[in-house]
DNA sequence: CTGGGATTTCAGTCTATTCTGAAATCGGAG
DNA sequence: CTCCGATTTCAGAATAGACTGAAATCCCAG
């Protein structure tokens, strides 16, 4: 019944570990799926739950929900070692497409759900009496906002993601654009 | 001792207040703050504090605690009424201008700090034992990362609201982009 | 000054969420 | 099929955060 240890982590991890957790629940993430996800994010191999439970102090269920949030996330996946009949988990190393697969999924989670209660309101505020006017033309212009937002995303999306790094790298960048609007 | 009566509210007004009071929730802001917020964003003129709480069934206490939070946002301010002894609260109109104070009040809040951190934790590792070697890669990956997002949201601030729209509005900008990245 | 409405503060209550531990389930080895 | 370690589920405990109401403070009109 060897109980498993913890991993070793130096204070920078620790350290590392404890604010992108704090980071995660302002961010209306768990504070523990934040933290497991930084462990798998810095470890240099794959780990059990067992050793994330131990390292991270928390409970063993506890961990196994919280992976099975990540995966749902899509940016932890299951690893398997021969020989071993226990799940590893790995995370997924690529910041620029984890900010991506993150920025995705919350778009689909909360602006488009946000896009549609928008239009439907301003759709009924149509038919609506004078009184609502204000909250009608306040809307529309959230919903203006939004749907630009929107679009913008959609074209973002369509660069490749060295595109995106070069472009966002580009110094004096945003002075180009202005210019190539202009100029249209 | 007249109690202040309650707003009356349209169904489709009703609908945004409680959504906006979930999407709140969700990117770490107090509902209560949030349906506020929705509140004065669609009101046709400035409101009191006891309107507020009359319309959205919430002590007097929680609006005071919660305009207070706003107004440190910067995105709701006093407005007062002549004759009338009362505060009486507005937000902001440009939704625009909203956007950036929030970005920028989040970027402050939450990005700063991270950055921060990483840049401790990779210094600190840089003199570290070789079994962190892995961590120090991941991090410095992901101070990179920040960097050059904070870098581009440096850059973005510098352009007007307009020009930031009509970028953001253009169709096909983004192949026009990727090709001023390639000629240079 | 003083009286009284308006506002804020804050200790305690309440609620929502997270976390735990035990039990149920799963699934491969033998 | 049976056993056993691994994993998941879930009811209840623990915790964090939001909310309330009463009391304190503020501030201006008179």
């Amino acid at each position: 019944m060897a109980t498993t240890a913890a991993l070793p982590l130096s204070p920078a991890v620790r350290k590392f570990i404890v604010h992108w957790g704090e980071m995660g629940s302002s961010w209306g993430v768990n504070r523990t799926v934040a933290q497991i996800h930084a462990l798998l994010y810095i470890a240099p191999r794959p780990l059990t739950a067992e050793e994330i439970a131990a390292t991270l102090s928390v409970a063993r269920s506890n961990v196994s929900t919280s992976l099975r949030e990540l995966q749902g996330w899509g940016i932890v996946k299951v690893a398997h070692v021969l020989g071993d009949r226990r799940d590893y988990f790995e995370s997924m190393r690529d910041v620029w497409e984890m900010f991506r697969i993150i920025l995705e999924e919350r778009k689909r989670r909360e602006v488009d759900p946000t896009l549609n209660v928008l239009r439907e309101c301003v759709s009924t505020l149509e038919k609506a009496r004078p009184a609502d006017a204000e909250a009608k033309h306040r809307m529309g212009d959230l919903l203006e906002f939004m749907e630009t937002m929107d679009g913008a995303y959609r074209e973002f999306r369509t660069l490749s993601i060295s595109d995106l790094r070069r472009f966002l790298k580009l110094r004096g960048g945003m002075r180009k654009v202005a210019s190539l609007i202009l100029s249209r």
